[in-house]
DNA sequence: TCTGGGGTCCTAGGACCC
DNA sequence: TCTGGGGTCCTAGGACCC
């Protein structure tokens, strides 16, 4: 078998083991082997594990109250998100990651792929996959896994299998096709990227069970009793590439959401704009950031009121006359979108608000209307509360609409959350010497 | 009593057009 | 009783990902 892979593309998924928890250990070595969960917002459920808790039984996106006795009878240690660090460690190894490869296409908070078009003559996907692993691991100090293969789904399915192989690497190309027979045998379908529950239901009743039973299938047929991303995926398991990472840059995002549970039910309409005027705030920041303007706005609220088993959930969608980043606009847009979807006594359990048809800037015409020196100083002083934010966080400037209420009569709970050890001077690690 | 917060893509169905 | 064919655009909702 060669030891080499040449003039072929390849592709290397790096993922963090169990991230957050990951994270959390850094700067508190006293989890190391212990069980420890971190939950999501507000509290509500289980959104990571260390291996010690999976062992205990702790599933994944479970919510937290039903989980909450085994964490106290077997000493579980059990923590509030802290994305703040988790964000932060996140850019530290993606920048990181970048320098290996052609193309890096950052796929979540804790995964990305690299790509190579070809993979380097002379190199082994498994040797590489090593010296990748060993560098992140002592620049950044979070343990990974990578699998390296010629497709994503392959990649995907290979980073799944690393955490058996020494060295957390696995590199699909040199397995001899017995192994590689024995992997796709051994993955049930519901494994695969891009197959959930439902998808693993149907294909179970036509008996396809595991990866080797769908590679065996015809295409053109699995695209006609399911659907095309289906089809695909039996080509990427086939070795034949479809979902394409050779873009040197990302797509253009289409849509911004920002939206939180409350900490408790909330009836107030004063709360309720405060918490809209918070998020946009947030999505026009983050809409700025990628240097876009949206053309359409939206807000929604969601109620479960007493007695009833499903969630109640409004939308009021806006378009606008043209595309903006403006916080101050977008804000008042949300505040008259609220006006006509609030109803009184409500219990309210949510809220969020929505950016969509975003557009480039400078791409949209202008409107006859528009007084160019207004925009620009719209756009000067969104920007200068940005780099406010970016400096002084919640202690800098902000809007006028919001903070009319007190945040802690809504904002979720994070009843258990560590410092934000890299972001805030506040927070920054003690050393204490000891004469 | 208590169940996250982002995203993408696809499909179905209605309105409308020639 | 019968009731074309093909296209676009929009919205709502489902399925999936982490």
């Amino acid at each position: 078998m060669s030891s080499t892979v040449s003039s072929f593309p390849l592709i290397a998924l790096i993922d963090v083991n169990n991230f957050y928890v990951s994270c959390e250990r850094l700067f508190n070595p006293s989890l190391a082997h212990q069980p420890v969960v971190v939950l999501s917002n507000n509290d509500g459920c289980i959104v990571a594990r260390s291996d010690e808790a999976k062992a205990l039984g702790f599933p994944m996106g479970a919510p937290w109250f039903r989980w909450r006795a085994l964490a106290r009878r077997s000493g579980t240690v059990v923590l509030s998100s802290n994305y703040e660090l988790y964000g932060d460690m996140s850019r530290r190894i993606m920048r990181l990651a970048a320098g290996f490869a052609d193309v890096q296409e950052i796929y979540s908070i804790d995964e990305c792929f690299l790509s190579w078009h070809p993979f380097p003559a002379g190199c082994t996907a498994a040797g590489t996959g090593g010296a990748i692993r060993a560098d992140l691991e002592r620049w950044t100090g979070l343990p990974v896994k990578i699998g390296l293969a010629g497709t994503r789904t392959l990649a995907k399915l290979a980073t799944h299998w690393a955490k058996t192989r020494p060295g957390a690497v696995l590199a699909w190309p040199e397995l001899t096709p017995d192994e590689q027979d024995e992997i796709l045998r051994r993955t049930p379908v519901s494994a695969l990227w891009g197959i959930g529950p439902n998808r693993a239901r149907h294909l179970g009743q036509d008996g396809i069970l595991n990866a080797a039973d769908l590679a065996r299938c015809n295409p053109g047929q699995i695209a006609d009793r399911f659907d095309r991303p289906l089809a695909q995926t039996v080509h990427e398991l086939r070795g034949t590439p479809i979902f394409s990472s050779r873009h040197p840059s990302p797509p253009a995002r289409q849509s911004i959401l920002s939206s939180r549970s409350f900490g408790s039910p909330v009836t107030d309409p004063t709360i309720l704009a405060d918490s809209l005027c918070v998020y946009m705030s947030h999505a026009a920041n983050k809409l700025r950031s990628t240097g876009a303007s949206a053309l359409t706005i939206g807000i929604w609220l969601e109620s479960r009121p007493r007695g009833l088993s499903h969630t109640l959930r409004r939308w009021r969608l806006q378009g606008l006359p043209r595309p903006t980043s403006d916080s101050r606009s977008l804000i008042a847009t949300a505040l008259a979108l609220l006006a006509s979807l609030h109803e009184p006594g409500l219990p309210y359990t949510k809220s969020g608000v929505y950016l969509g048809d975003l557009v480039p800037d400078g791409a949209g015409c202008g409107n006859l209307f528009d007084r160019p020196d207004a925009t620009d100083r719209a756009d000067r002083l969104s920007r200068l509360i940005d780099e406010s934010h970016r400096r002084f966080g919640p202690h800098g400037l902000g809007y006028g609409a919001s903070g009319l209420t007190h945040p802690l009569s809504w904002n979720p709970k994070r009843d258990f959350r560590s410092p934000a050890y890299t972001t805030d001077w506040h927070h920054l690690p003690l050393v204490h010497a000891y004469p």
